[in-house]
This record gives structure tokens, sequence and C-alpha cells, in this order.
RNA sequence: GGAGAGGUGGCCGAGCGGUUGAAGGCGCACGCUUGGAAAGCGUGUGUAGGCUAAUCCCCUACCGAGGGUUCGAAUCCCUCCCUCUCCGCCA
């Protein structure tokens, strides 16, 4: 959430930046201010009104026990009570109106990142490793998969639906082990405390990350109870410091999470229907960092070298981009997404996305910090997965293929899988 | 799910219709004291909003949340949420 403050001393400066993100993104900043000013003469108003009752109500404790009359007092307390109500009743309103317009309003893109509309626009930051040079024509993770008996789409739909999997035997173990295998590292090497928070929470929760009130309809929402399915271990990890005040040297404060993630997906008819890219339920470590505001640039770039760590430690080719102002999520300033080669689809695709929230999220969730003696400030929040597990599975498979069919698997993984070498070979 | 107890400032803990943002204690900060420290003494110590050049004043709100009664509510009434204990159920 943006700074009603901020918007109204600086409103041409906040227009021009969220434009970056397209055209008409900045038109709901023209319904904010009238209410905004309305909220206040209301409240000055009520105020003062509310001071003449206080004491007026003060002197009719005194006359009474004094054994004194005190019924005009008594009256005039009632009629300014009446406009108090209405006074009150007007503010609520604007402010219920402001907040629910500055809900809908994106956070401002950062001065750094690249102009543009949409991905095409992304810039290439780095390029990490080589692409696998394949003798053969590489198979895709399905057709690896299913073959070498790790992956089950069909009993997934029988048992659930489209856009599910079944991870089985030595595929399951992989899952497994690619996944404890990022926690160890991010917390053992890149001083991440790992949380293990629910995966069920409230639309508190929701609202302090951004996803609601405005994207709704891409959640998993119970019926009977009100609980949401959480996309990503951002909303329960970011959350878990809500409406809290941090102590300074407590900053940064850096968590790594492994949850499953639920996603409707609702509007990507047709996109990446086959295999594990884009599923309704996919597993991932997350990292989340809150930080004091002048350190979140930097902090940004160590996250993202986190997340890397994990690529570079399995050698897979990837490259980071940077995203343009009209391809970057709702509440992020600043986005990097690490994009893994994928030799089936002779394409980068994308395995993380780090980005840096400033105070948009810290202001929605009040998440504060207290600097020395002056007053709490909001801090800086920033996550980024570390990676996906579905797709790094897919990565895994598809890189390390062997003309025979069977997957080699990389160095650092076989002690997640009892030193197994190669995946496959029995068969 | 049933029965009961409870939610007050950083913490403990009073208050149970009137001038209480809230006694007292602990903690913390600063000062005095001291060779130094402890003890002791003194002062201060919440958040949000409004006003403002201002993190000075001043004003308003806040005693789990939201409503209500009243001239006046931390105190009375209603609804909800959360925590704890016991019972039931259960991985």
């Amino acid at each position: 959430m943006l700074d009603i403050k901020y918007i109204r001393e600086h409103l041409e400066t906040v227009k021009t930046r969220l434009e970056r993100r397209g055209q008409g993104t900045a038109d709901a900043l023209d319904g904010l201010l009238i209410p905004e000013e309305e909220r206040r003469r209301c409240l000055s108003e009520s105020e003062m009104l509310k001071n003449k009752k206080k004491k007026l109500s003060a002197e009719v404790g005194r006359l009474k026990q004094q054994g004194q009359e005190a019924t005009r007092e008594m009256e005039e307390v009632k009629t300014i009570n009446a406009t108090i109500k209405e006074l009150d009743d007007k503010s609520a309103a604007c402010e219920d109106q402001i907040l629910q317009t500055l809900l809908g309003i994106p956070n401002l893109p950062d001065d750094s990142i690249p102009d543009g509309a949409d991905e095409s626009a992304n810039q290439e930051v780095r390029l990490w490793g080589q692409k696998p040079e394949l003798s053969f024509a590489p198979k895709t993770h399905v057709e690896i998969g299913e073959k070498l008996g790790l992956l089950d789409f069909k009993r997934a739909a029988k048992i659930a639906g489209s856009r599910f999997a079944v991870y089985k035997g030595v595929g399951a173990e992989l899952l497994r082990g690619l996944i404890n295998f990022m926690i160890d590292v991010q917390t053992r090497e890149n001083g991440y405390q790992e949380l293990y928070p629910p995966f069920l929470v409230n639309k508190e929760s929701m609202q302090g990350t951004g996803q609601l009130p405005k994207f709704e309809e891409e959640l998993f929402k119970m019926r009977d109870d009100p609980y949401y399915l959480i996309p990503t271990a951002e909303v329960p990890v970011t959350n878990f410091h809500r409406d809290e005040v941090l102590k300074e040297e407590s900053l940064p404060i850096c968590y790594t999470a492994y949850t499953p993630c639920f996603r409707r997906e609702a509007g990507s008819y047709g996109k990446d229907t086959a295999g594990l890219i884009r599923q309704h339920q996919f597993d991932k470590v997350e990292l989340v960092k809150f930080v004091r505001p002048e350190q979140s640039d930097t902090e940004l770039e160590s996250l993202v070298q986190n997340a890397e760590s994990i690529l570079q430690k399995l050698g897979l080719h990837y490259r980071v981009v940077v995203l343009c102002a009209g391809d970057m999520g709702f509440s992020a300033a600043k986005t990097y997404d690490l994009e893994v080669w994928l030799p089936s689809q002779n394409t980068y695709r994308e395995i993380s996305s780090c980005s840096n929230f400033t105070d948009y999220q810290a202001r929605r969730a009040k998440i504060r910090y207290k600097k020395g003696d002056s007053k709490p400030e909001f801090v800086h929040t920033l996550n980024g997965s570390g990676l996906a597990a579905g797709r790094l599975f897919v990565a895994v498979l598809e890189n390390f293929q062997q003309k025979d069919g069977t997957v080699r698997v990389p160095e650092a993984l076989r002690p997640y899988l009892h030193g197994q070498e190669v995946i496959g070979k029995a068969h």
C-alpha cells in the first residue's frame, strides 16, 4: 500500500512513476484526494466537538457531586453527540473508500528498472554456466519422468484433475531430496532460519502481502471456513511479523520455508498444459527478508545470489533477468527472475522470482521497526523462490538426461538420494 | 463439539460508572550519589491520527475486536475473536 500522505504531497511524482506499469495505472489516484480532504475536515471538526463534550461531561460530574442541577449541560452534550456521530460516520466512510482505493493501487516501480510493457522488455543481467551439449534429441521431462516411472500424470488427473501430478518412487525421493537440499543450503550456508508455517491462512494475511482484495480469483478458498490455501510461503512467512514492531538490531531477519503452493491458475487456460511447469499444487522453498529501508537494495542482490547458489551447486545453466516496469508483480518495486535452461523447450524458464517490496507490504501488514528513540518506521520486505522444486525437478531431468534414457544425479544431490548416481539404471 | 477461567502499557499487576493514558512493581533511559560498581534518590519512559516547519506544544482516539446503554465506560449489556484448564473426538 502506498502512503496517502506521500501521495498527497507528491501527486505528480507518484502518477509518473505508476504510469510506468502501464497506461491508466495511475487513474485510481484521482478518486483519492477528495475523500481525503473530506475525511480530514470531518475529523478535526469532530475532534473539536469531542473536546467540548469531554469538558461538559466532567462539569456534569462536578455539579452532581455538589448536588446541583446539570440538565442544561446534559442536554447540550446530547445535541453535540448527534453532530459527532454524523461527522464520524462521514469520515469513516471516506476512510474506507480511501483504503479500498489504496489497496487496489500497485507499488511504485524502482527507478533502476527498465521501461516496457511486457516480458519482451525484460533485460538479461547475467548468464551462468552453459547449455549442456546433448548428442541426441532431448526428451521432455514428461517423457523422461513417465518412462522412468518417476511421474504419473494420468492417475493424478483421476484422483484430482488436470494440473496435478503424482511423483512416485525415486521421483518422490528426488523431489524430497531437492527440497531438503535447498533448505540445507539456505539455512547452513546462507544464514536463513527455517520456518514451517500453516498452509491455510486468513484473509488478513492475504491482504497483508497483497493477494487480496484484488487477486481473489487466483486463490483456492475454503467453502465453509474463512481460510485460503497459500499460493506461496511468502504469505504466511511475511505475515509472521504482521502488526509487530521489530527491534532494529534484529534486522535483517531472514527466513526460509518449504511449503506446497496452491494456485487456481485461472486465466492460464491452454498455457503450459503438459507436465510440471504449471500446476495447481507445487512445492517451493521460499526466502523472505525483513530489512532496514536503506539496506533493501543490497539485500535484494544477496537474496538473488542465495537463490542462484542452488542452481550453481547443481550445475544448471541459467540467466538472471530484471523485469521491466510493465511485467512486474503488483506489490513489487523491483524483481529479478532466475530462468533455468530447459533443453526440450530450447529456452529459459522462470524458476525463481526475487523481489524487493520496499515498504509496500510492510504498510499493508503493519510491520515496523523501532529506530533508536524515534518513531517506529516500516521495514522493507523482500522475498524470492529459493527455488521452485517442481520446476527444478524438470530442470534436473532434462539437463542431466543421458542418451540411454537415464538421468545423471548431480553430485551435490547424491547425499540426498543415498548416494545414487544415476536414476533409471535398473529399468 | 461440551463445561469453566481469562484477555489492561515492554513485562507483572490494580482498577470494576465520573477529572484514569490508566495506581503499584519490574525493566529500560538519563541525572545525582561513588575511586568504581551495587544499593539509594530524582526525572523520564506506548501507539495511531489531526494540527504544525517540527519526532516541541496542543487536540482526539486506543485497556482483545466490533456494536450498544449513559451527560460520562477499562469499568454495565450484546456479538465475535484469541488463550488456558477439564471432558469428548482425533492423526
